[in-house]
DNA sequence: CCCCTCTCCTGATCGC
DNA sequence: TGCGATCAGGAGAGGG
């Protein structure tokens, strides 16, 4: 599952070969492709064809090409689950949602199984001092933005009465993270995924921050996981992160920490990897809620 | 506003 | 051999 050092691999290996092109043609397979497009794939179409680009970008799981048709906008990407874009031949054909010719000649596809992913062209708005395509405008800075500030997010974390691995799978927060990554930091940060964020110090949550930035980082010089043959970088190719994942998938298996034996739990319908002795879960489990009783406090307005 | 659940989608795999 | 159930999960709509 492409989450931001998978991302990150494909932006990189993209402004390698398609910066200074001109987009000649383009051409959508698939409807879904261009859902999130709001004219639909004949104006995504007339919006690309001709437009150069000029650059590349990325915030979070999203990444983008700058483009210049007069006026400066930019092609969103969003790989979703299985999204894969690729430069040159394309080897599954069922599976092309979109297809693109560049001035040299260079094929450019978005393939994507799933249909998860897609394009958007959108234009350019100043968030925080920075200029983003509106798409992302939302986005909270991810933790390998030379913006990220992580101790205001730390205080955001300290606000919210919530499970620590919900608010770091939650993109308004911080970006980029996935349920593979958030697993990861919170076995680093030897913090269980059920605890509450307002529960949680702040020295507890600024490890949480730090070893997501630094699984990313390990991640991203080992070219991203390859967990799922369907995540490959511009030229087909998978990463080698896997090997060195620690929690995540690895139900049954010894914690390399302290050796206890990794549990895994249906957690927003989706699966939690972590290990028992290093991560305790909470006493009072904050899901039940059933006979709970809070003090149910007024809060202040 | 805040929090949480559901749904979209396809293909691999599992159990009977 | 077949077939339904389950699983994978990012993101946004909508409910409480």
């Amino acid at each position: 599952m492409p989450e931001l050092p998978e991302v990150e691999v494909v932006r990189r290996g993209l402004a390698g070969h398609v910066v200074g092109r001109t987009i000649t043609t383009v051409r959508v397979h698939h409807p879904r492709a261009v859902r999130r497009h709001p004219g639909g794939a004949a104006d995504l179409i007339g919006r690309l064809r001709g437009a150069r680009i000029t650059g590349t970008g990325r915030r979070g799981k999203y990444l983008w090409l700058l483009l210049d048709d007069g006026e400066s906008g930019a092609l969103v990407v969003h790989l979703g689950m299985s999204g894969q874009m690729l430069l040159g031949g394309v080897p599954r054909a069922e599976h092309v949602r979109i297809s693109a010719l560049l001035d040299d000649g260079t094929a450019l596809s978005f393939v994507d199984q799933r249909t998860f992913g897609g394009w958007q062209v959108a234009e350019l708005v100043e968030v925080g001092g920075v200029e983003v395509p509106q798409p992302v405008a939302h986005l909270g800075a991810d933790p390998l933005d030379p913006a990220f500030d992580r101790d205001a997010v730390v205080k955001v974390l300290r606000g919210k009465h919530s499970e620590i691995k919900r608010q770091l799978l939650d993109q308004t927060v911080v970006s980029g993270i996935g349920n593979i990554y958030a697993d990861e930091a919170l076995w680093r940060a030897r913090v269980n995924g059920a605890r509450l964020a307002d529960g949680l110090s702040r020295p507890k949550l600024a490890a949480v921050l730090d070893a997501a930035a630094a699984v990313m980082t390990d991640a991203l010089s080992q070219g991203g996981t390859s967990f799922d043959s369907l995540y490959v970088n511009v030229n087909g190719e998978s990463g080698y992160f896997d090997r060195w994942l620690n929690a995540y998938g690895r139900e049954g298996q010894g914690c390399r920490r302290c050796g206890a034996i990794i549990r895994r739990e249906k957690f927003m319908n989706r699966s939690s990897y972590y290990c028992p002795s290093c991560q305790p879960r909470p006493r009072r489990a904050p899901r039940a809620r059933s006979g709970t009783r809070h003090t149910g406090g007024g809060v202040p307005g």
